[in-house]
RNA sequence: GGGCGAUUAGCUCAGCGGUAGAGCGCUUCGUUCACAUCGAAGAUGUCAGCGGUUCAAAUCCGUUAUCGCCCA
């Protein structure tokens, strides 16, 4: 049956993959043939995401690697996976619960994470389904999951990631490298989770600057002076403020000092003074401190511990009290004591009672009025409060009275508009609140060096360069990571609590190591488990810790000593076991009832903790697996630039922390895929390019080949379905070039082979040598990850040099005696140009290759040729094939410009030719006679009038078209060519006739700019000599 | 404010010391039997400006401008 005239791409697809999965032919290792192992690890996919054209990028660039290196024969894997993506993951199922009404609240947590995997199974085949239909020959077989094996997993999710992640976590604390601590975090109010600071965006948003008049205590006073430069007083006042500068009201509940800059004139004689905090009943310092600007505002900052960063930094220094103000959902607080009793305690703190930091962010100061409001709701009644009670800096603004039309003056609070740095969630786009909280962290100082010194020393290549200048700056300022959140899908923290009942109130009065009922009582009552701490311990598992906790009531009092570790939900359940425990003792004197409950923290860990480990945790560490031995490290990570700090720092400092090994020895970083203008390609922005839609459109191979071919190192793609379009055409071209074939006879008993057939023909001899040439251009250009050059050099390849020339050349070969030998080599060379091509355009060409030839093996796994230029290419074939199509182009120029009808064969006449130029000629006259459309060719001493004049190298030809030829359109063809030939050779003369060029060029450029200018005044004289012919007849 | 990058044909981009290139678009012509998802021919550039290094600069260095991105 002979082929169709187009590739069919969405049948092809299909039956392809389909084929290549059933054989095995993705699996790790499938046609290996040397030792060398080639592995790469994806990059995780969220697994509810779906295919974006990053993804597409990403996923095609390592399916040419890794397609390129398995028909090398060396032993492949590309390990394939899903992130279990924490919050996301979480929001599309919390957004399902939405739709009935229902929230993650309203059930277990085991009932939501279970929810959780079964949206994880649908979602799944989704993102891998979708990268098939990419083309990404991927082990499927051995497809990870960053949450596999974790408690709860339903069947089918038996991997032992979590294990690996668990086990990472155990061993990091125990070295001291994970520590807990309330530090202020970024809070997503919406998530009500700790995220990364990496989540959060900052959007210059339009805001507002508030003034507040602070009183100072006790109606102090004093001068207020300003001056200028000159340290001339411009400004005297008496005043019993001070005034501040905020974009957030409603933080100055919780405030603990108003700082001036130790250098500021305007403060220093009430610096260590008392005010009034407006709208509590607070007194706090004013403090000196450098971080206030003096130049900004008032120059007096309120200092807000615990919701500001920078005041934060201030807070510590000066030993303030942080004040926690909202709630995890950003309402200001409705908990704890009411606000007289708080502020009461807080007084106390003020003035020197001892406390601690679990107290501090124990006490409630918001006031009642304001408890419970949302935090923007209390920005504005704050504001107005503030108003209301006068202490608003105010500036006299000129009203007109609607009434009466008379203009007078008016005191009014000074609010300025202002462009403020506001942060956002990522995903949630909420605002972020700074907030002071419980969080567990990686003290990344400790862990850090080897992953700077992998990537200077070499060990660890990022590609482009550039890059790695991003991958330092981030490490050299490396902050301790955050890793908790407060989240229910994920990998929970391996971390038990007890309380700590070796504390002060629980103790045996007379030293008999018994409890009497006095002593069970001041334990139950007088608060003591109430307050008592905590103690902790960390394992795998909660068997892991009992042997801990039991260490850790060794030494209480008997029986309690020897009571049964029991795990509770959390703390408030541990105290009323542990009270019904004791209670119950009391009562029945039986010891072995009694029992010591202990809590697991409810956080899960940051998934980046987890995607840190996926390049052990797929190979199956922390089992010693073979592929662990085989495959790791992985050779090559190909990834977005926006995840170097997110992911590949992480996973450089955890595989080294971890194995101590680096996890990749390159990392190829690219860009972005933006839209055809630039813009980021966002759902809001509707510019998003579905890579589904255009494989559906153009076919996978044209959306493969068009994101090879743009992706420059480095650099943003901007991608218009234009070129994709092209790029499919580019497709059908080979798929008509092997059709033409077909059509020849070419296929007839064709078995692959991978020496170049033996040819006489000089089109023979020369295609098979452009062959090598772009044999060693792609093999160079994907060894330098120069993707756009491999296809570049292909496409030029396929469409300039097969199609248009050699296909046309063998066309008359195919009567002739060479003809059995011309198939052979067409045949062959079709086959390299499939070969080379399967990478980038892994469907058109196995759909070719299995339709042309008897074949051993599948394209997928036919060895990837390695002949050499040297060995192949011919320079005589080069050399001839030059001077014959420069003849044709200049014929069918010559031709188009003095408007020759195109279906009008044409004589020619020599007007001499030399040995070279003649034997040429004798051999390729059939193809010139063909493609320039000429009749005959004849030989004469001079041209005949009104004739066209062509040079060729060694050889001057004329076509005469007396009658025919557009004389004015042939003056100005020769002016032209001449013009631009004088301009060049002028340039050479130039250069040539400079002593210094002579002297300091080397010799090949001198040598090589002395025979193109021979070369050009040669083809001038040509020229010159045709231009007077043409004068004398015109 | 700090850092990185870009500025080359109408558009999107290669080239990064030795005669300015590609794809798309555009113009003209063409269905001669591989392909109209095609063929042939053609037009289009003070390589952002200024200065410097060099025999030679789009390419290296400095500087200015404009535009991106990242981090504050």
């Amino acid at each position: 049956m002979p082929m169709e005239k187009t590739f069919s791409a969405a049948e092809a697809e299909a039956r392809l993959y389909k084929m290549w999965e059933e054989a095995g032919a993705f699996k790790a290792g499938a046609n290996a043939s040397r030792p060398e192992t080639f592995s790469i690890v994806i990059p995780p996919p969220n697994v509810t995401g779906s295919l974006h054209m990053g993804h597409a990028f990403n996923n095609t660039l390592q399916d040419v690697l890794v397609r390129w290196h398995r028909m090398r024969g060396f032993d492949t894997l590309w390990q394939p996976g899903t992130d279990h993506a924490g919050i996301a993951t979480q929001m599309v199922v919390e957004r399902e619960l939405a739709k009935t009404n229902r929230r993650r609240t309203d059930m277990s947590r085991e009932e939501f994470t279970g929810l959780v995997w079964q949206q994880k199974a649908k979602s799944r085949a989704n993102i891998i389904g979708q990268l098939k239909r990419l083309g990404a020959s991927a082990d499927w077989s051995r497809e990870a999951f960053t949450m596999s094996g974790a408690p709860g997993a339903p069947a089918g999710e038996e991997g032992n990631f979590h294990d690996a992640v668990i086990r990472v976590f155990v061993d990091m604390y125990n070295k001291g490298l994970i520590y807990r601590g309330k530090r202020l975090v970024n809070w997503d109010p919406h998530f009500e989770t700790a995220i990364s600071d990496l989540e959060v965006e900052n959007i210059e948003v339009k805001g507002h600057m508030w003034h507040f008049k602070y009183r100072l205590a006790g109606g102090e006073t004093y001068e207020y002076v300003e001056k200028d430069a000159e340290g001339n007083v411009t400004f005297r006042e008496k005043r019993d403020y001070i005034s501040i500068a905020t974009t957030r009201p409603e933080t100055m509940l919780g405030d603990g000092a108003v700082a001036v800059h130790p250098s500021d004139d305007r403060y220093a004689p009430i610096v260590g003074k008392m005010v009034h905090l407006p709208l509590c009943d607070r007194l706090i310092p004013i403090i000196a401190d450098e971080y206030p600007d003096p130049a900004f505002g008032s120059g007096a900052v309120k200092i807000t511990g615990a919701h500001d960063f920078n005041d934060y930094q201030v807070a510590k220094r000066h030993d303030l009290p942080c004040y926690r103000l909202m709630d995890t959902k950003g309402n200001m607080r409705s908990d704890g004591a009411p606000y007289e009793t708080a502020v009461a305690r807080a007084r106390e703190i003020a003035a020197g009672s001892p406390t601690d930091e679990n107290e501090v962010d124990g006490l409630n100061l918001v006031p009642e009025k304001y408890r419970g409001l949302d935090r923007f709701e209390a920005r504005k009644r704050v504001v107005a409060d503030i108003n209301a009670l006068g202490l608003a800096v105010t500036v006299l603004v000129k009203s007109e009275d609607p009434e009466t039309g008379s203009e007078h003056l008016v005191l009014e609070p000074v609010v300025e508009d202002k462009l403020i740095m506001q942060p956002f969630g990522d995903r949630s786009k909420v605002v972020i609140e700074p907030m002071l909280t419980d969080q567990w962290f990686v003290d990344t100082a400790q862990i850090v060096g080897p992953a700077l010194d992998a990537v200077r020393n070499g060990d660890t290549q990022i590609l482009p360069e550039r890059d790695a200048k991003v991958y330092f700056h981030w490490l050299e300022n490396i902050e301790p990571w955050c890793i908790s959140r407060q989240l229910w899908w994920g990998h929970q923290i391996p971390v038990w609590y007890g309380l700590d009942l070796g504390a002060e109130a629980f103790r045996d009065d007379e030293g008999y190591s018994a409890l009497d009922a006095v002593e069970l009582l001041r334990l139950l009552t007088e608060g003591g488990m109430l307050h008592a701490g905590e103690v902790a311990h960390c394992a795998a598992d909660f068997a892991g810790v009992q042997g801990a906790f039991r260490d850790e009531i060794a030494d209480v009092p008997a029986p309690i000593c020897h009571a049964a570790i029991v795990e509770v939900k959390d703390k408030a359940e541990a105290i009323e076991v542990l009270a019904q425990s004791l209670a119950a003792y009391a009562v029945d004197q039986d010891p072995t009832k009694l029992s010591y409950p202990v809590w697991r923290d409810p956080d899960v860990l940051d998934t980046w903790f987890s995607s840190g480990l996926w390049p052990i945790g797929t190979l199956g560490w922390p089992e010693q697996t073979p592929e662990l031995q085989r495959y790791f490290p992985t050779s090559v990570l190909v990834t977005g630039f926006d995840i170097i700090f997110f992911w590949v720092a992480r996973m450089m400092m955890m595989q080294l922390a971890v194995v101590g090994e680096v996890p990749f020895k390159t990392v190829y970083v690219h860009a972005l895929v933006r839209d055809e203008k630039g813009k980021k390609m966002s759902k809001s922005l509707g510019n998003v390019l579905d890579p589904l839609d255009l494989i559906d459109q153009f076919g996978t191979d044209a959306v493969r080949f068009t994101l090879t071919a743009m992706a420059a190192m480095g650099r943003d793609l901007k991608l218009s379905t234009a070129r994709i379009e092209g790029y499919r055409n580019f497709g059908t071209k080979l798929w008509n070039a092997c059709r033409f074939a077909e059509m020849n006879g070419v296929w007839e008993g064709h078995a692959t082979r991978s020496a170049p057939p033996a040819a006489t023909a000089t089109v023979n001899r020369w295609i098979i040598g452009e062959t090598a040439k772009v044999r060693e251009e792609v093999d160079a250009a994907l060894a330098e990850f120069r993707f756009d050059m491999a296809a570049d050099a292909l496409y030029k390849f396929v469409w300039g040099k097969v199609c248009d020339w050699y296909v046309e050349f063998a066309k008359p070969l195919f009567d002739g005696d060479q003809a059995a030998e011309t198939r052979a080599v067409m045949a062959w060379v079709l086959d390299q140009s499939m070969i080379l091509l399967h990478p980038i355009m892994p469907f058109v060409t196995e759909d070719l290759w299995q339709t042309t030839g008897k074949r051993a093996k599948m394209l997928i796994h036919t060895d990837w040729p390695t002949y050499t230029p040297g060995e192949l290419v011919d320079l005589e074939a080069d050399r001839e094939m030059a001077w014959v199509t420069g003849l044709i182009d200049g014929i069918r120029s010559a031709r188009a410009q003095v408007h020759v009808p195109v279906g009008l064969k044409l004589d020619l006449v020599s007007l001499g030719m030399d040995a070279g130029a003649r034997a040429a000629w004798d051999r390729n006259e059939a193809l010139i006679k063909r493609l320039a459309r000429i009749e005959s060719l004849s030989e004469a001493a001079t041209a005949p009038k009104g004739a066209i004049t062509l040079a060729a190298e060694g050889a001057t030809f004329a076509i005469p078209l007396e009658g025919v030829i557009d004389i004015a359109a042939e003056k100005a063809r020769l002016a032209k060519s001449l013009e631009k030939l004088e301009k060049e050779a002028a340039g050479l003369r130039g250069r040539l006739s400079n002593p210094k060029f002579i002297d300091s060029a080397p010799e090949e450029v001198v040598d090589e700019a002395r025979a193109n200018l021979e070369a050009r005044e040669d083809e001038v004289a040509k020229l010159k000599a045709a231009a007077l012919r043409l004068a004398e007849i015109g």
